[in-house]
DNA sequence: AAAGCGTGGTA
DNA sequence: TTACCAAGCTT
């Protein structure tokens, strides 16, 4: 990848000393848990789960993932489900199964401790040049910019440079530009602090930032010129797409019927209810049912709900299904699968909500 | 290079 | 309601 020079990077020793002395002048006040004892593996877990992820959503996320597993060790060898588990409702699932699959290669092939290498960390499964960076700096003190969107922005600011901030290039560039001024030992990592800090609470996306609040706002050209506001250019997403979903909470005494989803694509390898393409009615679904083999007693309709991913909007009509037993031949197993049918599973209440991940585009349904 | 991959907060 | 987007990575 060729990179190219980020336009206006003189400015960048002079921010860098700005906000190393900024992230020093006032005490810490975020209560960041990961911050407390920066070890390899808290940084590393930390970084991961932030990915996309705000602070406040992560914490305690954070704190309970490391009282369950406080080593690398001791991720390298969790159980799957339990691992989804400690995950769940968190998001962009592939982190968590990289996750484990690192450790097991930190293991194998580090000796059980995170590499220090830059090149080393990249190589992990889950860890890009973003969060090698941050390992690199907070842990090891090593003159890494970690470059996320917060940087981006304030550079894009900073600069008044209209950039394409969604292309990879311009991450590389600003990456390319930023590291001759970068600091090593612990001031490193507390650059990195200083531009997330300055992005989570100052120079803030959509909307207006708050200069009067800017340790750099003598340095922003953007600020100078009043044109905050037009910076940073990005090139806007794609469309969602929309789709109509029916899902059945199929219960038969105590229990509920859950199937594993596929171990690619969407919400890999999670628990869900059965469920269907299309908004299907009562009508549709008793003769479903009784066509598979049910023996339908009762269908309720259930709240409707939408759920919303980056790049999918589910609209959500929901049944409850009363069925008199549970021994049917494999239900809708092989609907938009490409992989082996998953059938059904029974489980009872109380163990679906200990042991199962269920996604949050399934937890609208999950009965009381 | 662009698209796939979750969820929740904010304006 | 809609749109944006957050401490990104993988393919």
């Amino acid at each position: 990848m060729k990179i190219l020079p980020w336009t206006g990077d003189s400015i960048f020793p002079a921010l860098c000393n700005t906000l190393l002395a900024w992230r020093k002048s006032a005490p810490d006040t975020r209560d960041l848990p990961w911050r407390d004892e920066p070890t390899p593996y808290h940084v590393w877990i930390s970084e991961i789960m932030l990915q996309q992820t705000r602070a406040a959503v992560v914490r305690s996320y954070y704190l309970r993932f490391l009282e369950a597993l406080p080593s690398v060790r001791a991720l390298a060898a969790v159980d799957d489900d339990a691992l989804m588990k400690l995950w769940q409702g968190l998001g962009y699932y592939s982190r968590a199964r990289n996750l484990k699959r690192a450790a097991q290669a930190i293991v194998t092939e580090h000796g059980g401790d995170l590499p220090r290498d830059f090149d080393e960390l990249l190589a992990l499964p889950g860890i890009g040049r973003y969060t090698a960076s941050a390992i690199a700096s907070f842990a090891y003190g090593q003159p890494r910019p970690a470059v996320d969107g917060n940087f981006l922005r304030i550079a894009a600011r900073i600069t008044a440079n209209s950039i394409d901030i969604a292309k990879d290039t311009s991450k590389r560039a600003l990456e390319a530009a930023l590291a001759p001024s970068y600091p090593t030992g612990r001031d490193a990592g507390l650059l990195n602090e200083a531009f997330m800090d300055l992005g989570a609470t100052v120079c803030l996306p959509n909307g207006v930032p708050l200069c009067h609040a800017c340790p750099a706002a003598q340095l922003c050209l953007a600020h100078d010129r009043g044109t905050e506001q037009d910076y940073p250019v990005k090139t806007a997403l794609k469309a969602r797409r929309k789709e109509r979903r029916t899902v059945l909470l199929l219960s038969c005494g105590e229990k509920i019927a859950i199937r594993k989803r596929p171990a690619r694509g969407l919400l890999a390898g999670l628990w869900e209810y059965p469920n269907l393409e299309g908004k299907l009615s009562q009508r549709a679904v008793r003769a479903l049912l009784e066509s598979e083999g049910f023996d339908v007693r009762d269908i309720v309709p259930l709240p409707s709900a939408r759920h919303i991913f980056s790049h999918i909007e589910w609209e959500l009509t929901g049944w409850a299904v009363t069925v008199a037993d549970t021994n049917e031949p494999p239900l809708m197993a092989a609907e938009d699968r490409t992989d082996a049918p998953a059938s059904l599973l029974w489980v009872r209440r109380a163990e679906l909500a200990d042991t199962y991940s269920i996604p949050t585009a399934f937890g609208y349904f999950t009965p009381q």
